[in-house]
DNA sequence: TCACAGTTAGAGCAAAAGCTTAATTAAAGG
DNA sequence: CCTTTAATTAAGCTTTTGCTCTAACTGTGA
């Protein structure tokens, strides 16, 4: 296995002192020079020798250090372009602690930028729950976009009116959808797609800055059914058609491919596109929405995501 | 327990990940800085923060690492000026591999030097092999001067004449000290240290830049009767005296006082003093000389150390 | 013995890190 | 609401570190 030499191996009993005496000793490298007699530049190239070889570990004792893996992880691997994951609670695995809190911090990143931003948004508890953390600011500058109707089948305001509520809080532009979620019939989804209001926030919505959405998953306990955008029947259709998960309306497959079906078909969102410089941001976090995240990233209908430390980790074993 | 505030928490949390980002990711703190959107001394307080905080613990993998971790130990427990420990093999945690080369190696230090040294040796198997390890050198400017006689009661030449045959070896000035290792008689001692010659032995060994000993333990193996300095009543007296170890033939007790008897009053070996920044190195490892050992780190004898890790582990444990 | 290939050590430089001071900003408390 | 206090930032400087280029050295084979 190992066939190092003699003298190599001296070498790394060398270079395995330096690095003691730089990184636990803190040493400086004149200092290990002097100690070792050597020169300052071999010093140095001992302590990378053992970087390199791997002798010195760093290891951070602290939760997010393994937060931080994860979202490392699951950059690489789904190709994102932001990742954010919060510390999950111990006792409570599957709470969404904390994701509220670490979304509006994002979201306040772009909130505070002077350039004028466009951002889009979905619907969801996750995305309300984010907002409500979000501190009275005052940013004209920025126009907040709906990218789905806010109107129930029966002609009542959504429950989870995010753009308004949010745009009160931040005194922005904001461009609501007053539609219905899901639309009766192809002809009034093309008839209200055609009116220009509709055209223009659908148009905005394409062009935002970054844009964030709930993901809602599929069965019982589907938001979409919680909150009465579905009924019974058509919940059960869904899950006999595989469906996986829902973004902004759009359901998919396990491998994140719209489905279709009826619902899909007379969705009223904007369409789900990604630009490859424009973070689109999923945000959940929890047991059950485990399937419909990974599907979501693998399909790539979202290229960011804020999620919890239990959930990442569900999602990257999945992959293993 | 731990009453850290709720910003306390968050600012360690800010920590772990400028450090993480540093030491794991490999970010330089500039980048940190733009990432987590602070000044770039803030990045730089927060990642001296998590160090300071403990919440970033290097480890290095190589078995030196623990011996540097011993020697410190050592070095502070006893305040000793120099410390080297040796990894032990873990086959033969007793054995004195390695012990020899760095021994050697020390010594080299002070024989590479340009102005002239003085150095004084004791006796013994661990300084045979230490200079049985030496390089052919030539360093005329160097005196190698002896503590201690270097005959047999019968007046036979010692076994271990460390100072002629490194002389020898590396070409400098010597002086043996033509002696039996113990006199006969008070009057004899008292006869022979006045000579003029012996005394400047005595004078120079007093003198001495470094000093290197061994360590000799007592009992049944003692190296004293082993080689044939004392008798075996002799050396059942020591142990019933509660003599603990023996550094060029001054025996001392436990707590490293040299005891009032017979052997300590006869002999010839220069006096066991230490000037405060010369080292004299203690040579010596192994199970049976683990209490010879501390007893002369307690009582000062030695203000120096080579051992082993097996070595420095027990006497550690004593401590505890 | 000498030349040659391959490696290793040393000088110098540019980037990064660490530290200090002054000024600005945020926070706490009256 | 204002004042005081603490924290943060920016600027600029020194030290430390990382890297590259050249010189020297080692060992090999003719």
């Amino acid at each position: 296995m190992d066939n190092k030499s003699n003298s190599e191996l001296a070498r790394l009993e060398d270079a395995a002192r330096a690095a003691w005496l730089y990184y636990v000793a803190k040493n400086t490298q004149d200092e290990i020079a002097q100690k070792l007699e050597v020169s300052r530049q071999s010093a140095q190239r001992l302590v990378a020798l053992a970087v390199s070889e791997g002798l010195i570990k760093v290891r951070l004792d602290h939760p997010i250090s393994r937060c931080m893996e994860l979202a490392e992880q699951l950059k690489q691997r789904f190709n994102l372009l932001e990742c954010e994951i919060v510390p999950s609670d111990p006792a409570d695995q599957s709470s969404t602690h904390g994701l509220a809190q670490t979304s509006a911090a994002v979201l306040e990143r772009y909130l505070k930028s002077d350039t004028p931003k466009t951002l889009a948004f979905g619907t969801g508890r996750a995305l309300k729950a984010c907002i409500d953390e979000l501190p009275s600011m005052q940013c004209p500058q920025h126009k907040i976009v709906s990218l789905l109707g806010n109107m129930m089948s029966d002609g009542s305001a959504s429950a989870f009116d995010i753009v308004v509520s949010m745009a009160n809080r931040v005194q922005a532009k904001h461009y609501p959808m007053p539609l219905p979620v899901i639309a009766h019939s192809v002809a009034e989804k093309q008839l209200l797609h055609g009116i220009t209001p509709v055209k223009s926030i659908l148009a905005l919505a394409q062009q935002a800055d970054a844009t964030f959405v709930g993901i809602g998953q599929m069965g019982n306990n589907s938001p979409l059914m919680v909150d009465g955008f579905i009924d019974l029947a058509k919940a059960n259709e869904l899950v006999s058609d595989n469906a996986a998960g829902e973004i902004i309306s759009w359901v998919y497959d396990k491998q994140g491919q719209l489905i279709n079906n009826s619902i899909n078909e007379l969705v009223m969102s904007a369409p789900l596109q990604l630009n490859a410089s424009k973070p689109v941001y999923g945000i959940a976090a929890g047991q059950s929405k485990v399937n419909a995240i990974y599907a979501a990233l693998k399909g790539g209908l979202i290229n960011s995501l804020i999620t919890n430390e239990y959930t990442a980790e569900q999602i990257l074993q999945k992959i293993k």
